[in-house]
DNA sequence: CGCCAGATTGACT
DNA sequence: GTCAATCTGGCGG
C-alpha cells in the first residue's frame, strides 16, 4: 500500500479536500483493518472562516490544531456525533478537511457491530455516521495520518471519477466559495 | 453552575 | 418535508 505522504497536505485546504476524493481511508484496530474510499469531504480555514472551529467559541484545542502541525487527525463533538477531520494547509496558513463520507470496502462486518443501518449504503454516509462506524473518537486525535503504525492513515486509491461540488452542508454562515465535494453519482454520498 | 450553540441524526407527518 | 434528542466546551453570573 501507498500511504500518504506528509507533503501531500500541505496545500490549500480546498486542493486537498479534492485530491483526498478516492482515497482510501484505513482504519487499524488491534489485528484487524477496516477500510473505505472517501467519496465526500469538506474544506474550512482559518478565522477568516465564519464556520471553521477557528472561530469564536470553538474548543481550544482545534484552533490550536489548525493551526499547527498538518496530516494530524482533528476529531471533535458537534451535536452529539464526532467528526474526523485532517489539519491540513500551506505553510503558515489555517486549515482542515472534513470527512463526509466513505464507501466501505473491507470490515463492513466489523462496522456493522459499531453502528447498525438498514443497509450498506445507510453505514457511513454521513460525517457522524462513518466516525461511528469505524470507532473513531477523541482518543484518535492528534494522529499522525502518514504512518501504517498509526491507528488511521490515507493510502492511494481509485481515480477515475468525476467530481462535483456545492456549498457546505449544515453551516449556519458559509462562505460564497463552494467547499464541498464529493464524487458524482456515488450512492455513499450524505444526502 | 446553568445556559446555549453547533461542520448531525433518526424518527415521524 | 419537519422536529427533537444528543454531548461538549465556552461563556456569563
Amino acid at each position: 500500500v501507498k500511504v500518504l505522504k506528509k507533503s501531500f497536505y500541505q496545500k490549500d485546504p480546498k486542493e486537498v479536500a479534492k485530491s483526498l476524493l478516492g482515497k482510501i481511508l484505513v482504519r487499524r484496530l488491534g489485528d484487524k483493518q477496516l477500510k473505505a474510499v472517501i467519496v465526500e469531504t469538506e474544506a474550512y480555514y482559518g478565522r477568516e472562516d465564519p464556520a471553521s472551529r477557528a472561530a469564536l467559541g470553538a474548543p481550544k484545542y482545534c484552533v490550536e490544531m489548525l493551526y499547527g502541525d498538518i496530516a494530524k487527525a482533528l476529531v471533535y463533538m458537534v451535536h452529539a456525533n464526532w467528526l474526523f477531520n485532517i489539519v491540513a494547509h500551506e505553510p503558515g496558513k489555517a486549515g482542515a478537511v472534513l470527512i463526509r463520507a466513505v464507501r466501505p470496502i473491507e470490515g463492513i462486518e466489523e462496522m456493522t457491530k459499531h453502528r447498525k443501518a438498514k443497509n450498506v449504503f445507510d453505514l457511513t454516509n454521513g460525517p457522524g455516521k462513518l466516525t461511528r462506524a469505524l470507532a473513531i473518537d477523541r482518543s484518535l486525535n492528534g494522529v499522525d495520518v502518514t504512518s501504517q503504525e498509526s491507528e488511521v492513515f490515507f493510502c492511494e486509491g481509485i481515480h477515475s471519477f468525476k467530481i462535483a461540488s456545492s456549498h457546505r452542508i449544515g453551516v449556519r454562515k458559509d462562505l460564497k466559495e463552494k467547499l464541498r465535494f464529493f464524487i458524482a453519482e456515488d450512492p455513499f454520498v450524505s444526502r
